[in-house]
DNA sequence: TGTACATCAGTGAACGCGCGTTCACTGATGTAC
DNA sequence: TGTACATCAGTGAACGCGCGTTCACTGATGTAC
């Protein structure tokens, strides 16, 4: 093949790395052959392991990017009051569940990232630190353990509902699930009408 | 092999699906081949196919009865207050997270049964109605639908709590999302401290 | 300017392996006579 | 009571296939002289 610029082989990777995100997400990690990932990237699979040192090599690289691209949407988002909520509703809406390729990796991947090797363990752990702060940041809320804690509960809460509502095969309940954790993802978000939820409060 | 009374067969195909209950939560559903889950049970690979027709049929059993351990463990709670608080410091302890294959089928493998075929995530769906019905009895909540609700947001972000915890390499973070759920979580399962979740409420 | 060589991203065939699935067979038992 | 046969849960070898990985090769370019 013909010889480029130094910055070509990056170029390539950066394909690579953005096809597989698609294709992990929407076939698994284990469900997405090699061939297939270089292919969607218009490579044979040969040139692999010429940006590549393993498959799970590979894994790490594309968590990282996935993570690193959501904390960056996150980033992105206006700063004051409602923008939280604006990404809240965006990502519990029908639009999200139905785009899997295109969505939130912790989403498509978290059980099977809990079952990788370390190195693996360890992007998805670095990425999901940024995108805990990112969040943080944009929370309503003084007390920086308090952002955090809050910051956590919507990752988790967004996550699993995102997952339960792809689950099931019932549109209706798929909805229900989708509209009634946004409203407790929204009480976790605004503070305003809540109580701190580090420590748990008796009723009075 | 000897013949056996008709409850022989039964008792066999209960060993297998119990088996590769444990098997799939632990390694994935694609992660497991029929070879080592026939194994687990004590048999060899030919075995198979005198009870399951396919890999897939096996996955939908199994994702029926695990959801239906998981109804009767709920279940089972003593009536009265402070029940669903009990299941969910269990649900969300440090015990729980280290015991994959024990555990919970939704923190295991939401993800995976999200990529499956139609009958294996209808086998979910018809269990995790089953499971919401049995958390919501637990409620101390009048009205069905907030029962419902709530019940929903739990097992959503209880099994993403739990995804996470798993996934991090940082065990001082895994147990930080673990505390910092478990009070999130206690918030949707008592109402008393809080106002109803289905409906937003803006700052007074 | 022209020729010979080094570089190196990508090609494509091949590897050993484990997968899901099939099937001829085994052998202990119950039944028929 | 003794023999021949039907039953059927389980065995284990075999199938075609796709997996992750390796490697000799290609061929367009840049460099040296």
């Amino acid at each position: 093949m013909a010889r480029y610029g130094p910055e070509h082989k990056d170029l390539t990777r950066r394909r690579i790395v953005d096809a597989a995100g698609r294709r992990f997400k929407s076939d698994g990690l284990d469900g997405s052959g090699i061939a297939t990932l270089v292919a969607d990237a218009g490579l044979t699979n040969g040139a692999f392991y010429g940006h590549f040192a393993s498959k799970d090599d590979l894994i790490a690289s594309v968590v990282a990017q996935q993570l690193a691209e959501q904390t960056a949407r996150v980033a992105a988002l206006p700063a004051g009051p409602g923008s939280v909520e604006t990404f809240v509703s965006a990502y519990l809406s029908p639009g999200h569940r139905d785009d899997v390729a295109g969505g939130c990796p912790s989403a498509a991947l978290l059980d099977e990232v809990g079952r990788s090797s370390d190195a693996i363990r360890e992007a998805y752990t670095q990425g999901v630190r940024e995108l805990v702060a990112a969040i943080g940041r944009h929370l309503d809320v003084t007390d920086e353990g308090e952002r955090e804690s809050r910051a956590i509960g919507l990752i988790t809460l967004l996550a699993g509902a995102l997952q339960a509502a792809r689950a099931v095969t019932d549109r209706e309940l798929s909805d229900r699930i989708l509209a009634v954790t946004c409203a407790q993802a929204m009480a976790i978000a605004s503070p305003s009408s809540h109580s701190p939820i580090s420590a748990r409060q008796d009723t009075p």
